[in-house]
DNA sequence: CTGAAAGCGCTTACAG
DNA sequence: CTGAAAGCGCTTACAG
């Protein structure tokens, strides 16, 4: 196949190459007569727009830009979802990219993303680094940060109050009469947040700080490593937050294998209720996030922009929610 | 930031658009000196090429398209990160596109990618249908199918045999004394190819078809609806292999809530071996799977391929390997 | 080693 | 309703 170019359809349809153009993007604005010869052109000879050249003549990319901490099975691609289903009907498309949790490489894939002149940008988490913001404060196309929120988003937020996630498992765990506490994640603002309002809340109840157990990339393994730490060098423990699903899910079976009673002798919560949380015995206890909605909500922000819809909020909390199961 | 353009850029380093075009590309075609001056102009003035331009007079866009079946949580984003990793070094960028599981869908994403003229296309699965073949073939990019295996490739395949996979369980129950079988998976190809050698082994053996019990979308509770049914129309089924491991762990946990012997009343075998495997006890049987691979290999081949490589084999089949745990 | 000209394949803005 | 001209921001291919 030598590719078609618009020139070849409207020759043989015998139109400008301007009114192939119209029957494609605008129909509406030509003739049924006209609309039916060019289509039929299009048809036989199987013409795809060139993308990129329409994007460099309209300064329109018909791109969403999406920079991940990952593009592997985790929580965030039901984030990548939700903003794939919202644009997806406005025909807008998903450049990814991943970041590998390694923040030095975020500015580097960030200038290419945009070198690819998105329409807007979604990001996972909310962007401190002062020169980027600036940087991409001045692209005047939205831009979404998520999962996090902040008084000062570069553009709009959406996400939930990881601190206040934090603060509610403590006390549901202060309420249920646990006294020694220990929190296990990562080094990711996401799960710093987590545990500083885990740790505020502690200390308002005056209880002794929370045992803090480090975690690696986020696997099964790494949950119950930190369980076996953790009761290694505290084993009076009696509740332990994980800053995700899956490292409470570790622990879980962890403490299932040890003969570790749990509620009983050590309650344990997590964060993003996977479908698994509710499936295991004990029903894992967590706070439950939307990951999918906070992508669909950023995508339909864009759409909505992208039609020239004024700005809406530039702060959407999405909440959270306690789900008490039974293992704590 | 009204956008700097290469003239701009050009104009203040005191030097042409194309020797800044060289700069950014082949600074080894410039002298040091100019070189220098040109990469001053480029950082004053935080210069991000348009890519869109770059593309359109390159004939190269730098952006390989993959088409998945979901975006969310599942084996494919293991692919999916095979392939970014894999191609990130060079440059390339990753386009993605999610058909839903929907196959009406598919023909007009596929345009859609291809408007895009990325320098490559990776998707889940063999296409079957003969005028997207022709019209894949006929692009003259590396058009990678994956997660299956075919004699006819549009271009290239990379994966494993699944009616193998299906066949290798089969033996091992087999060998294991079972002699009631069920499969329960959803409609996809691969899930249909998996039954089929299943099937297919089970009838060489001389024992009767397995029970098929049919899953909708890819989630936990499929798998523990389906053991009920399974158990409810045959309760004497001693051996059950689901199509893929989160159906499996979905049904090795209803077993346990149910105080149903695994494996001593009923056999539980599935396929990925996804992390939450092996941690379970009984630790899952399961085919694993290099859903990782596949991707890595499939980008590595893109990368070879646009770097002037010939054509290395059509057919990588990267196999799979039965993990025997407590479950079988 | 550096640059002027032409062109990539579309759409915008203006006419008629 | 339809089209001729100009231009989007780069790179290619050729000169010098």
């Amino acid at each position: 196949m030598t590719k078609v170019r618009i020139e070849e359809v409207a020759a043989r349809a015998g139109v400008s190459a301007i009114t192939v153009s119209r029957v494609l993007r605008a129909p509406e604005k030509v003739t049924p007569e006209t609309r039916a010869r060019v289509q039929a052109a299009v048809d036989a000879m199987g013409y795809i727009p060139n993308l990129m050249a329409r994007s460099l003549a309209s300064r329109r990319s018909g791109i969403v830009a999406i920079l991940v901490p990952t593009v592997g099975n985790s929580i965030f691609s039901e984030t990548v979802r939700g903003v794939s289903d919202a644009i997806a009907p406005g025909g807008l498309q998903l450049l990814i990219a991943d970041f590998g949790y390694s923040d030095e490489s975020i500015a580097t894939l960030l200038r290419t993303l945009i070198g690819r002149q998105p329409d807007a940008l979604v990001m996972v988490g909310v962007m401190r680094d002062k020169a980027l913001r600036r940087m991409l404060g001045a692209l005047s196309i939205p831009v979404i940060e998520t999962w996090e929120l902040t008084e000062d988003p570069i553009d709009t937020v959406v996400g939930f109050s990881n601190a206040a996630a934090g603060a509610a498992v403590a006390e549901h765990l202060l309420a249920g009469g646990r006294r020694r506490f220990a929190f296990a994640g990562g080094r990711d603002q996401r799960a710093t947040a987590r545990a500083e309002g885990f740790a505020a809340a502690l200390a308002k109840a005056g209880v002794a700080a929370p045992l803090r157990a480090w975690t690696g990339p986020i696997r099964f393994a790494e949950g119950r490593l930190a369980l076996d730490r953790i009761l290694a060098e505290a084993p009076d423990i009696d509740a332990l937050f994980y800053a995700t699903d899956v490292l409470a899910v570790g622990g879980l079976l962890e403490c299932q294998r040890r003969g570790i009673a749990v509620p009983e002798r050590i309650a344990i919560v997590g964060l993003g209720d996977l479908d698994i949380a509710s499936e295991l015995s004990p029903g894992l206890t967590t706070i439950q996030v939307p990951a999918y909605e906070i992508g669909r909500r950023a995508g339909e922000i864009i759409v909505a922009r992208l039609s020239g819809a004024a700005d809406e909020e530039r702060l959407v909390d999405l909440g959270f929610s306690l789900v008490v199961r039974e293992s704590s």
